[in-house]
DNA sequence: CCGGATCCACTAGGATACTG
DNA sequence: CAGTATCCTAGTGGATCCGG
């Protein structure tokens, strides 16, 4: 991308960070180490020449680097250097203010189970988590399934090993499902599991909180 | 810009927020309700017909409105809705993440003094500012001076009426001073006032913080 | 199958001239 | 002052092909 040529922190951040793709590759290995074919299933419609300058253009910026082995060879992946990973707040703060747009639906666009990780926390922000720690809840949805992990008053969220036991289940369209983790209810969604613990789980997402966005 | 067609909040906000220019379209109203021309000023470079373009996509989606008569006439201005105020955490993420790259120093970029109220409050970042509550700066550098003001321990900056009087001057190159933001210490700022508030400023300013970026 | 490179059609962005 | 209209170029999207 051609410089704004200008003297201000916000400018020389998006000459960086402001290329088409740039921002959702960073998402991605902020999710997690990928490989290239990862990074290219994870992001449907990028060319794979974009894909690949766009990442040439991170590693000579200090944000990405390759893991594995030299240049020449297979089986490499994509990390996020410490600068890299200095990006986060940007990332957590798009997805604070982008979180409304979900309501429209997902329409045809695309999804991956793993943006939850991403996501689920995020959603999840301003509740209490403290009376669910250790509960597992298996989550089945888009591509793959995941396992959401509460622990140290956090939500993680992980690929689900299989075969996998969990406490609770869930499962229903990722529109759905997100609306579930909102406000702990909505149509759309099986839970099942334990009796308490389905309960405790639907009382902490129905619980108040700071609206996202 | 095309949707990236992602049902995900980053890739719902960046398909808002993503364009070119419109950042800093944002950036500049989130300092200031602007004009048409001031905008065009403060973002050197831009063609015309896409800030006309950009303004128009920003109202469409709410995060921008004019403000003053309607559509056909003149002495309007541009500001933001409480949608686009709310994108204010991005770019201090962002901001926070680029000063870092300010280091190189300024070359050919533009510099605009009244990028400093977004700036300098967030250079000062870490710094313990009850003890100044009160002090005016003035700061000479760019194209217009402006006025730092200290109260309820935030650094306020203004711009700068005339005559005007400070306890204290500052002016400089925009490089030289923003070091000396950072610092409290470096070549080419002058420093003039009262002993005691020079030496309070300068004291603050050389206080160890956390680092920016 | 992974990690790209190449080619081509298309669209968004840049520069400039012009108008209500 | 606040934009529109135009032309041109660079960047993007999509398909295909290639080497390890």
């Amino acid at each position: 991308m051609r410089s704004y040529g200008q003297f201000c922190p916000v400018a020389r951040a998006v000459d960086v960070l402001g290329d088409r793709w740039t921002m959702l590759i960073l998402r991605e290995l902020l999710i997690r180490d990928s490989r290239y074919s990862d990074l290219r299933d994870a992001l449907p419609g990028i060319a794979t020449n974009l894909l690949a300058e766009r990442l040439r253009q991170l590693e000579s910026d200090g944000l990405v680097e390759r893991v594995g082995l030299p240049r020449p060879a297979s089986a490499a992946a994509y990390r996020l250097t410490d600068r890299g990973r200095a990006v986060e707040p940007v990332i957590h703060a798009l997805a604070q203010w982008g979180a409304p747009l979900l309501s429209p639906g997902q329409g045809d666009d695309a999804f991956r189970s793993h943006w939850l990780r991403l996501a689920a926390p995020l959603l999840l922000d301003g509740t209490d988590l403290a009376q669910l720690e250790g509960l597992t809840v298996l989550v089945r949805t888009g591509d793959a399934p995941v396992l959401f992990v509460v622990e140290a008053g956090r939500l993680d969220v992980r690929p689900a090993p299989s075969p996998c036991s969990a406490e609770v289940e869930m499962s229903g369209e990722p529109s759905a499902l997100l609306d579930f983790l909102r406000t702990g209810g909505g149509p759309g969604v099986t839970v099942t599991g334990a009796a308490e613990a389905v309960r405790a789980w639907r009382d902490v997402l129905a619980r108040s909180r700071t609206p996202a966005g």
